[in-house]
DNA sequence: GCCGTTTTCGGCCCGACTGTTTTCAGTCG
């Protein structure tokens, strides 16, 4: 048994409840119970009193025990036997709550969704007191979404998503300012919907022209300060939210809708502490409503330093010294990036120009190895060959330090795709999986501990191999591989790309190891990419000094000198 | 069910929108 089992029977238990119309508040308490469960740094074993934990009291605390010791749930059995499970089912269906869920059933003995679906289409639903022909196309309607859309995309679609919307919005002439908030501002590793905060000039005229988009396929609801709507790339479809504000309530909402949710119960706590009030307009104080010209600004009122959205998650946040978390500013260099010589599409010159106009103070090229031949990755000749272009790149920019590097691959049997003696030549050496990704966790783990112990090996690449919403990853024992990196003085990356975001933010926080974030560019454009990375780490609550790719120009340099 | 420096009872976020009503309940975020 893990958290995990634990977290989830609270959640269960909240579910049931809520279908047996039990007290609102009951319900929340058990769902409060979960997350502080979740929240807690520690694993089951090491916590020997769960009643000690804030939002644990004595019922879900005898719940948990009863749990941990026996496997099993009377409160959970007792709720089973008087609420059907395909209720539970039913609660997916948006729209839909449980006061609803109950009255369908208690008057027509549904409990399935397909049952649902059936009386929808004899019109049994419109026949109820309180339902009408509206309500009963939202049921059937919602219950032929939840059998073909997603419950959640992965940030890479998010960001396609984006893409069209923002393209809209920005060339409309409609739109005075806007921004993205919700899990997507939070760059959340998945979203179920996208928020938008906005200032147009006419609601009326914004509403009509965005609805004539093609991508546009449903309006699901639309007033004077929120549309919401349903819009299409390619085959997926996704919810889209506006809240239309003014200027002066602007940083109030877009702070409430960035959320999370967690978050801003725990600035209202905040607030309420200083016989404040927050709402979405503004914060409430002396009978007067204040608002802000800057989210900054906002925080600074409640004494807080600007909390990175990607950071706003359980609460927790607002306890920490912000100051030395790692932003995007602090990072000096990308140092795992490719070129054409293996699969990248720009040349070492072009990529070292963009750094330059990123601003960087220094780059490591990093070019597959020989074995990675679907990436044209390098023999010792062409590496040769790339080592001593890079040299002379080198001496011609003042700007920018370029060094040479390999991403390197982990072979099968954890021997390394070049020798120590090819290896030495190099200025920067990054080792990683890129095969065989379905041995067990012992063999993978061997290969990543090979890696490690090897001299010249500064760094292990996106170590979990993962693509989200894609492919699970490698097996790894990231408690194990840390360390490792620990012990033989291995620098960690955070792999940039919004597909790969590899390490979890739970396993790196309050761990004390050396990272790096890099965003592995094929391509110009993915050194943007380095701003997803730097949200990663901030969910981690990493600090700068843990980020090897903070040092100046000065102190990597000695770094590169240095052995490992 | 949980919490508490206004503490053992009373509050727990609350506003927007929809749909079914004829003033409001239910859902959502």
């Amino acid at each position: 048994m893990t958290k995990k089992d634990i977290i989830r029977l609270l959640e269960n238990i909240a579910v049931y409840m809520e279908l047996s119309l039990e007290n609102p508040f009951k319900v929340s308490a058990y769902r409060k119970a979960a997350q502080s469960l979740e929240t807690d740094p520690r694993s089951l074993s090491e916590i020997d009193k769960f009643d000690n934990i804030k939002g644990i009291g004595k019922g879900t605390n005898d719940v948990i025990v009863e749990y941990v010791e026996t496997g099993k749930s009377s409160v959970l059995d007792e709720l089973k036997e008087s609420v059907p499970a395909g209720l539970v089912q039913m609660t997916k269906i948006s729209t839909l709550g449980p006061k609803k869920i109950v009255k369908i059933y208690k008057a027509l003995e549904i409990d399935t969704l397909e049952g649902l679906k059936n009386a929808c289409e004899n019109e049994e639903i419109s026949a109820l007191p309180g339902f009408g022909k509206k309500t009963e196309q939202n049921i059937s309607k919602a219950i032929d979404d939840i059998l073909t859309r997603p419950e959640r995309y992965a940030i890479n679609q998010v960001l396609r998503f984006r893409d069209l919307v923002e393209q809209y919005l920005e060339e409309s002439g409609h739109v005075v300012r806007f921004d993205v908030a919700g899990s997507a501002r939070r760059m959340k590793e998945t979203s179920r919907d996208i928020d938008y905060i906005l200032i147009v000039e006419d609601v009326e005229g914004f509403t009509k022209n965005i609805l004539e988009q093609e991508f546009v396929t449903e309006t699901v609801a639309s007033g004077d300060k929120k549309l919401s709507i349903i819009i299409q790339d390619d085959m997926q479809d996704i919810n889209v939210d506006f809240r239309f504000v003014t200027e002066e309530e602007y940083y109030s909402t877009l702070h409430h809708f960035t959320g999370s949710k967690d978050h801003n119960v725990k600035m209202r706590q905040i607030a309420k502490d200083r016989n404040e009030k927050i709402s979405e307009y503004g914060v409430e104080s002396n009978g007067e409503t204040l608002t802000f010209d800057s989210e900054e600004a906002f925080y600074n009122h409640f004494e807080l330093d600007f909390i990175p959205p990607a950071m706003r998650e359980t609460g927790e946040e607002t306890n920490l010294d912000i100051g030395e978390i790692v932003t995007l500013d602090d990072i000096k260099g990308d140092i795992h990036m490719h070129t054409v010589y293996s699969d990248g599409a720009f040349s070492v010159r072009e990529m070292v120009e963009a750094c330059i106009e990123k601003g960087y103070e220094y780059i490591v090229i990093t070019d597959h190895s020989k074995s990675l031949r679907v990436a044209n990755g390098l023999d010792e000749k062409r590496l040769t060959a790339q080592i001593k272009e890079i040299r002379q790149i080198n001496a011609e920019y003042d700007e920018i330090d370029v060094y040479s590097g390999t991403e390197m691959d982990i072979l099968k049997d954890g021997t390394l795709d070049y020798s120590d003696d090819m290896l030495k030549e190099l200025d920067y050496v990054i080792a990683a999986i890129h095969s065989s990704f379905q041995q067990t966790e012992e063999e993978i783990m061997h290969r990543l501990e090979c890696a490690c112990r090897n001299p010249y090996v500064r760094h292990i690449a996106h170590p979990t191999g993962r693509l989200i919403g894609r492919r699970e990853g490698y097996p790894v024992d990231m408690v194990r591989l840390m360390e490792l990196a620990r012990e033989t003085n291995t620098v960690l990356e955070v792999n940039a790309n919004p597909m790969r975001l590899d390490i979890n933010a739970d396993a790196m926080r309050h761990q004390d190891i050396k990272l790096t974030v890099n965003t592995d560019a094929h391509h110009t454009d993915h050194l943007d990419f380095m701003k997803y990375g730097v949200a990663t780490l901030q969910k981690g609550f990493v600090k700068k000094d843990q980020v090897i790719n903070t040092m100046t120009r000065e102190e990597f340099r000695e770094y590169i000198n240095k052995q490992k």
